[in-house]
DNA sequence: GCTTGACCTCCAGTTAAGTCGAGGTTGTTT
DNA sequence: AAACAACCTCGACTTAACTGGAGGTCAAGC
């Protein structure tokens, strides 16, 4: 029974998560993920880092950005294994978005079937008409300068 | 009754459809919509444009990216109303890749709040446990260029 | 004790997805 | 016909999320 090592070098945690070493530091620079430093200053990450890895890598497939996700971290302890309350923290804090994006996906995928049954070419009862007119309010967007101040009313 | 416009300028859309304008002519650039132009060079959009606008945004908004969204459009003749066989096609290139990531949120909203039903801290029977060693196989990042060539075995 | 590969930092470059502004044209209204 | 908003193109800049390379350390085997 040969004891898992302890912690694990940043070659390792890069091929074990499939990240590669320089999104690693990345994150670490940008406070995602955290590690240790040996005597001769290597990154040495406790294994839990590799949770937060999988954790960030799916958040990020559903179109979440690194700044939602940091966030979401945040409310975690920053290089201890979280706690039940902590996880209890994150969830409650990401439940509702989480919700909206799948409810976002179901009415895409819906949109889309129902677009083609409904006969919704002839513009009559169909949900993407619903949409067509309607402020898109909110959306995707890289330059985040002015988030659009949309509020009012 | 006024008769409803047949076209729409760059500024009708954009209002009409929250998409600013600037964002409009690069959608164009990137054949993602098209418009006729006036003997003034000036963009004229038939109103399905905003349907195909609605489909963008919310695509984006789930995660897809706008490659993965004109490969979609592809399918689509690219300015005129598309028929049921069209929009039949789209869909059904699209399901899985949606039903997909449907189930990646499911997993990770799942994941998150299981997590802490779980005693996952224990690292016993966890969803995340599961996940911690595997290969993240394919993710996101803006650099495409190489697409970690992953096949094999 | 030296070589070799894994690490380190720092900095420049890339992609995606847009935004912004300059400098010039259109079109609508008065 | 003059004013003025709305359009046009084109090129430079931005943000997010990384990648890659230069130039220098660390460490494990021989």
């Amino acid at each position: 029974m040969s004891k898992l090592p302890e912690m694990l070098t940043i070659g390792q945690v890069a091929e074990r998560s499939g990240v590669p070493h320089t999104a690693l530091r990345f994150y670490e620079e940008r406070g995602l993920i955290a590690s240790e430093r040996t005597a001769g200053n290597q990154r040495r990450y406790p294994r839990h880092v590799l949770r937060r890895l999988a954790f960030i890598r799916t958040a990020q497939r559903v179109g979440l950005s690194l700044e939602d996700v940091h966030a979401a971290l945040a409310t975690l302890p920053d290089n201890r294994t979280p706690t039940k309350a902590d996880w209890s923290r994150l969830s409650q804090s990401w439940q509702a978005e989480l919700d909206a994006r799948i409810d976002a996906l179901h009415r895409l995928r819906d949109r889309l079937t129902s677009c083609i049954g409904c006969g919704c070419l002839s513009l009559r009862s169909c949900l993407l008409h619903n949409l067509d007119d309607q402020q898109a309010a909110d959306g995707p967007g890289a330059p985040k300068l002015k988030p659009a101040v949309e509020g009012g009313t």
